[in-house]
DNA sequence: ACAGACTGCGCC
DNA sequence: AAAGGGCGCAGTCTGT
């Protein structure tokens, strides 16, 4: 399929072996939605496709998206970062130089602004079918990638979907907050009330104006009050005895509400009670996705209580508890790791490792075993993380080793991969340098459990979004965020949705993991807003 | 005047 | 309490 926003859809249909079965014909809204009806496996372009043909108010069951799954291929041949751009593909196919991937287009912009994409029309749909093919080719020699195409492709249609619907966002309950906390809104660009007076305290404080945005000046401004900071973190200004401190540490954490989450923030990204970031799956290295403005991944809790469902229905917020290690006990065959995670529901990995590792009743126990398993999966040295460490390497060799190991190749200069294959980023020259080797080291050393949990989350997405599409949508995905999802809809299907959450997450983990004793909850609380507990 | 680096902090 | 992995964004600072 090939659609140019606005313009006609065209489609070919595909036989067995991928190759076209027939002409090409261009269809409608209504002709697509009636072909859809028999499930077929669409192929297009990328994940814009899927956005001008949610624009039309047609949705598809399944597809496979050039554009995303070449840069997986390209990255697994060992080419990480190569252009992936239909355009590119098609030339890599046909045996001539790889043109640079076009620049994003903005939303509203229209196709072929720019010289070097991809040809419209007919000869788009005609590289889209032959690079398809190959791809194909590619990963019928390989199950696990072909399973992370199919879920890479699954998040580019989950993607589109939850910006097409958006996140249920109540302007009025978020300028509440913010008149609570900052101040009546102000006129123009001047700072709130809240922030105004704290300024004054903090200048009051220092003798003289500061500007508590400037770093540079409240560090001399400390100075010159004989304390010398290595920055005005709020963690470092915390241990410092002086009064511009407490108005500092009000002013630093209201400001930032003020400019990340504020009124400009409210008036840009919500608009007749939805909230519309664009997704960018694969954004990150790791497979995790990215977002382009919004910053929809930082939500802080300050404005959550914002997001609420529409009247008569109820949001269902669901997050995969303690997800990384156990994704590491998967990855490991570690079934010690495994069975201290608990088969409950609600078991608390760090409870049943702090039992494994000090005994029932060690103070502290928990928190010690937390950082024992953060120091394994990011790598941290200092303190007592070593200590811990030691510990669990020597209960759980089987996880250790595997991070370890990611470790060492990540020292060595060598790449790692996820589980279903996705490949970490080249060393850079001068990464042979041991501080920037030790700094790569614990790189690959979280790539390899991050990149898997960020795989696992989105074969949840795609079994999820596949299970409510089969029932009729009980509700929407509204929100992604690494490893918590929220739905949206009647509340009559709000407890059977929160249902569906924990099946998928259950299928993902065999879909990936085989039979394994892992069990990774994902508890389901149905609410109205997203600040509820 | 504008671009990019840097700082600090929100989220996982 | 602090510091390990991954981000995006707003504001200041610096260089041209």
């Amino acid at each position: 399929m090939h659609a140019d926003p606005g313009g006609p859809f065209l489609i070919q249909r595909l036989d067995d072996a991928d190759a076209p079965a027939g002409p090409v014909n261009a269809a409608g809204p209504a002709q697509l939605s009636l072909l859809d009806d028999d499930a077929p496996r669409w192929v297009w372009r990328s994940p814009r496709t899927y956005r001008a043909l949610l624009a039309a108010g047609v949705r598809v069951t399944r597809a496979h998206d050039v554009e995303l799954v070449e840069r997986l291929l390209v990255a697994a041949a060992g080419r990480f970062g190569a252009p992936h751009g239909l355009a590119a593909a098609s030339a890599r196919l046909a045996g001539l130089p790889e043109e640079p991937d076009p620049p994003p287009e903005a939303d509203d912009e229209p196709p072929g602004l720019f010289p070097s994409a991809a040809p419209a029309g007919p000869e788009t749909l005609a590289a889209v079918v032959a690079v398809h093919a190959a791809q194909r080719r590619t990963l019928a020699g390989n199950p696990r990638l072909a399973l992370l195409a199919t879920a890479e492709s699954a998040g580019g249609v989950v993607a589109e979907e939850m910006r097409a619907d958006g996140l249920p966002w109540d302007a009025d309950v978020h300028d509440d907050l913010l008149t609570t906390a900052l101040g009546p809104r102000p006129a123009g660009y001047a700072r709130p009330r809240r922030l105004a007076e704290l300024a004054a305290d903090i200048d009051a404080a220092f003798g003289r104006p500061v500007n508590p945005d400037s770093p540079a000046e409240v560090l001399r401004a400390f100075g010159r009050s004989g304390f010398e900071l290595p920055s005005t973190r709020s963690w470092v200004l915390k241990k410092v005895d002086h009064p511009a401190v407490a108005p500092l540490l009000a002013y630093k954490e209201l400001a930032r509400l003020h400019t990340a989450h504020g009124w400009a923030w409210l008036r840009t990204w919500v608009h007749d009670g939805r909230f519309r970031p664009e997704y960018v799956v694969g954004g990150v290295v790791s497979g995790r996705w990215a977002t382009r403005g919004g910053g929809a991944l930082q939500i802080p809790r300050a404005v959550r209580g914002a997001v609420r469902a529409d009247p008569g229905n109820r949001l269902v917020v669901a997050d995969a508890a303690q997800l990384e290690p156990r994704i590491l006990a998967a990855m490991a065959g570690d079934d010690a790791l495994a069975r201290a995670g608990g088969r409950e529901p609600d078991s608390d990995l760090y409870a049943g490792l702090a039992h494994e590792l000090f005994g029932g009743s060690a103070p502290d126990g928990r928190a010690k075993a937390k950082l024992a398993v953060l120091s394994a999966i990011y790598g941290q040295t200092s303190g007592d993380a070593g200590v811990h460490l030691a510990l669990l390497r020597r209960r759980f060799p089987a996880a250790v080793d595997v991070v370890e190991a990611a470790a060492r190749a990540g020292e060595d200069g060598r790449i790692v991969r996820s589980w279903l294959g996705r490949t970490s980023p080249p060393a850079a020259p001068g990464d042979e340098v041991p501080a920037r080797a030790r700094a790569r080291g614990r790189f690959t050393r979280n790539f390899v459990v991050q990149a898997t949990a960020a795989e696992w989350a989105l074969v949840l997405l795609a079994e999820l979004r596949a299970a409510l599409h089969a029932a009729g949508d009980p509700a929407r995905l509204v929100f992604f965020q690494h490893d918590e999802v929220l739905l949206h809809g009647p509340a009559d299907g709000a407890e059977l949705a929160a249902a569906m959450v924990q099946d998928a997450a259950d299928t993902a983990t065999r879909r990936l993991f085989g039979d394994t004793p892992v069990r990774i909850p994902v508890p389901g609380r149905v609410v109205t807003s997203y600040a509820e507990k």
